[in-house]
RNA sequence: GCGGAAGUAGCUCAUUUGGUAGAGCGAUAGCCUUCCAAGCUAUAGGUGGCCAGUUCGAGCCUGGUCUUCCGCUCCA
């Protein structure tokens, strides 16, 4: 096991040379590498940024271009701060931890207590936890350890007292909001949003009334979030600032399933529109519900490392919008003029909410694994050749077009100049004229150009070129 | 977060009882080349992840730290 990652046969291996070209070939660089990295942040280089953003670019289009009742938008990354009370997630953050060193197994602080001070006589139960809550109150970390050690609580599964300190995870990055310091953090303390969602939940009305859109309809937006993970990695899949390209769809309450059902298919059908094989998406619904939804359910891809979360679809209900009229005291509702069964119109209500969520970045880990691919066959005299090339679809690659003029002389580099100014303000293009001519094939297989023309000397008599397709290797004139 | 493995040039790796770091590929400049890498010449590129300690002397030994991959755990 200890070899396995070096075993180029075996996933894991493979996965390390991506990882290796994605660097080799300016798509991905870990963030701050001279400065020896942060963890599980990552750029995007020339290549990388021009593939994601293509990504991007068919998204919204599918989304926003392709459905009239879909509009976009583009929210800011820093909310007010009550934004994530509504939206629960400061409750949900905020919670001592602490972890048994035998077992692995993290608990709560408050349920590790409170199950213990059960086994407990009723009064000592008592005693015990208003010294919890005391603590707690006052975010004494290193008191609840001592508790915790006196009463001589065990792990259940480990049977051992051998805890780690008491340490708050907070999955939410805080930052000061304005230029003047205060005395207390807290006042001026913003978050970086875990999640874009909210951005279109508190832009609900804005957006209905401006746009005026009638529901069913959808508000799509890409954009980065951030998360503060325990544990992020896996490359781009796990990365405390990530790329969410998510669209709440919002529908008449009692409607839920219908939507539900048609975005999850709508959504997998996109994803196999961009090449993914339909082998290798699957939905896996999920069995803990989170408080907002009453239905979910994860697009997979099969990922180097296992099947993995793709894009989530989340039945929403109308938590989100409910909270968020809760605690900004706004009426959030919407008049439907429809007519019912009976003949009367639907009337006010607060709509529910059908969510696409999808992983930008993890999409593009998709679609660059699925590209990625080394080639290895025999030439005409016997002697191996090989390649490395990456078949990203021609839709999305970051470079459409090569164009290479056979040699460096008798003309040709200004004839190849010459197309490439034709063709620049179309589509991305790449000129080079260094190096033998199927050198420079080999370096745009590298890159997942997927078309070359070659400037020859036919080209200067009859104006005609050579086309050669990447996935092939075959040319035509 | 726990455990395992690792970090030497852009990439893949050498350098073993500690004695002033090398190769292949790649890159750059030029030559040669009439359609699929590995022909010729020259050049650039490393304070051995970082910081300490031991030593006359550390890429190699010790400690810490950062980062990555793998297994578990976590992922509202």
């Amino acid at each position: 096991m200890a070899n396995e990652t070096n075993n180029p046969a075996s996933p894991a291996g493979r996965f390390q040379e991506l990882i290796s070209h994605c660097k080799e070939y300016g798509y991905i660089f870990q963030s701050s590498e001279i400065y020896d990295g942060l963890a599980a942040v990552y750029d995007y280089g020339q290549n990388g940024a021009q593939l994601k953003k293509n990504i991007r670019d068919y998204w919204w289009k599918s989304m926003t271009q392709m459905h009239d009742n879909i509009v976009g938008i583009d929210a800011a990354i820093l909310m007010h701060p009550t934004t994530w009370k509504a939206s629960g997630h400061v409750d949900n953050f905020s919670d001592p931890m602490i972890d048994n060193k035998d077992s692995n197994k993290r608990y709560r602080v408050d349920h590790l207590i409170e199950g213990f001070a059960e086994t407990l006589p009723e009064a000592d139960a008592k005693r015990l936890l208003d010294d919890m809550d005391a603590l707690l109150a006052r975010d004494e970390y290193a008191g609840l350890k001592e508790l915790i050690d006196d009463n001589k609580i065990k792990c259940t599964v480990s049977k051992t007292a051998n805890w780690t300190e008491v340490r708050q995870f907070n999955l939410m990055f805080s930052t000061e909001f304005g230029a003047v310091a205060s005395d207390n953090p807290d006042e001026n303390k913003v978050y970086l949003r875990p999640e874009t969602a909210q951005g279109i939940f508190v832009n609900f009305l804005n957006v209905q009334k401006t746009g005026r859109m009638k529901i069913p309809f959808g508000i799509a937006q890409t954009g980065k979030a951030f998360r503060n993970e325990i544990v992020a990695r896996q490359f781009i899949f796990r990365m405390r600032e990530f790329e969410q390209m998510e669209m709440q769809f919002f529908i008449r309450p009692g409607t839920q399933m219908e939507w539900y059902n048609f975005w999850s298919a709508e959504r997998k059908k996109w994803h196999e529109s961009l090449g993914i094989p339909a082998e290798k998406l699957r939905f896996h619904d999920h069995v803990k519900l989170a408080h907002y939804a009453d239905a979910a359910m994860d697009i997979e891809f099969e990922f180097p490392f296992g099947w993995k979360e793709l894009e989530g679809i989340h039945s929403r209900t109308d938590f989100d919008l409910k909270q968020h009229q809760e605690y900004s005291r706004k009426k959030i509702q919407y008049f439907d003029n429809d007519l019912n069964e009976e003949g009367k119109p639907f009337g006010n209500y607060t709509p529910f909410v059908v969510e696409t969520s999808v992983g930008l970045d993890r999409l593009f880990l998709t679609i660059i694994s699925l590209a990625y691919t080394e080639e290895k066959w025999n030439k005409e005299d016997g002697t191996e050749d090989s390649r490395v090339v990456l078949k990203i679809p021609a839709m999305i690659a970051p470079t459409k077009l090569a164009i290479l003029p056979l040699l460096k002389k008798d003309g040709l580099p200004e004839i190849a100049k010459q197309l490439m100014d034709d063709c620049k303000s179309s589509f991305m293009c790449f000129y080079e004229e260094k190096d033998a001519i199927g050198k420079r094939y080999r370096r745009m297989d590298a890159i997942g150009t997927p078309f070359c023309v070659t400037i020859d000397h036919q080209t200067k008599e009859d104006n005609t070129v050579t086309i050669r397709y990447r996935d092939t290797m075959v040319q035509e004139r």
